[in-house]
DNA sequence: ACCTATTGATAAAG
DNA sequence: TCTTTATCAATAGGT
């Protein structure tokens, strides 16, 4: 029934299925960390972890290349300052597409944000505007899509809690009368078994199952979820 | 004395202090998994955190430049598969950062027209949404701009031309009348003029401006803009 | 996949 | 930043 989750030893698990099952949630554990800590904290954050069977995962807060750039800039920095003279003389026709193919991509992205769209006419305004749309409704379309995502969870834990909280008052209402008992025969009880007996008398309750009640980690809530 | 952590909502940190010493925190915890992770599962982990002040903090299994070539290498086969060989071989440092900054304008634009979305955040696809309206907005703003620069200049041709019928009409009249005179008392003509002048009168003809009218894209309203 | 017991992470305070 | 402590979150192992 439960985890005894006795601590791992930090060491390469050794059976394949359980390394795969551990791999998939640590793995999400951790980018959903480095998010939380970009987000949090204020921080660019690149993750990329490749499996042990070469499948990449990448998590980035801005972009990765954009990361990338960056520490290697500061990499840069540290180690030493490059000669930029021989390079930039030495301008092969692959740098050069190269060169011709970001001008266009990154002209595109000005027009996209609304940029140099003076020497466009017409007919390619209307195109733009057209591919600006549909992008945008993709864009709509998945953000509902992951806050829906998100509202659900919600609303499953919110059941799950409202759950919890009527279990809780049945058994606060319990330990009242159990109290109440108490104190009108105020006598040394070793075993919980007998004043439930005289409640039982006493208070109409919920039926509770005499072997389990003096559990208490079953009286905090062991649950017959039936959610979902 | 105590730790109430109520669960603080995954939100910038506004508190100077509060936001270094979760940082600090959260980094040390992050990496901590980070490297289980690559323990336990045998796998490669790269992790760079820049810090809101822009200090660079760092974590790979094994070192950040291999991660980063695998990396590169694997956004390359996702990308395209066109001439790996040559760029690989003769990759200087201005080849990879134009190929890695192509690599990331290509991301944008994919993103822009709504595909590779589901690797973004709410807040990610929030902003992405933001920029793509604003970039509408402009486009529609320029378009709707050209579209009544050409009314106007449609216009103003429109009253050209009808200011050179009436300029014709009035020729017409003229010549009418000259040609009336001219039967009443017939002079003699040496010139063969004189007989285009009566073909003239016989059959009306559209008029002609010498200089503008003749222009057939502004006739048609649709000038073609030449882009680029 | 889902569920829970248990360990680990961490927010707040000193 | 380090420590403490009370909680919350991640997750190991089982079903």
């Amino acid at each position: 029934m439960a985890g005894k989750r006795e601590r791992i030893a930090i060491r390469r698990i050794e059976n394949l299925a359980a390394r795969q099952v551990t791999f998939s949630k640590r793995r999400r554990g951790l980018f959903k960390k480095a998010g939380e800590l970009s987000i949090l904290c204020d921080a660019e954050v690149g993750l990329a972890v490749f499996s042990a069977t070469g499948k990449l995962f990448q998590f980035a807060s801005s972009s990765m290349n954009q990361i990338i750039d960056r520490y290697n800039s500061h990499s840069k920095i540290l180690k030493k300052a490059d000669e930029p003279s021989q390079l930039d003389l030495h301008e092969d026709s692959n740098c050069a597409r190269l060169r011709d193919e970001l001008a266009e991509a990154s002209l595109w992205l000005q027009q996209m944000r609304g940029e140099e769209l003076q020497s466009l006419n017409v007919q390619q305004l209307q195109a733009l505007e057209k591919s600006l749309e549909s992008g945008l409704g993709s864009v709509l379309k998945t953000k509902s899509q992951k806050i829906m995502d998100q509202i659900s969870e919600l609303e499953r834990k919110r059941v799950q809690l409202i759950e919890e909280n009527a279990r809780l008052k049945e058994q606060l209402q319990a330990s009242k009368m159990e109290m109440q008992v108490a104190a009108d025969s105020p006598a040394v009880y070793e075993e919980g078994q007998s004043s439930e007996s005289v409640t039982n008398t006493s208070y109409p309750r919920p039926p509770l199952d005499t072997e389990d009640s003096s559990d208490t980690s079953l009286r905090l809530g062991l649950p017959l979820y039936n959610s979902k």
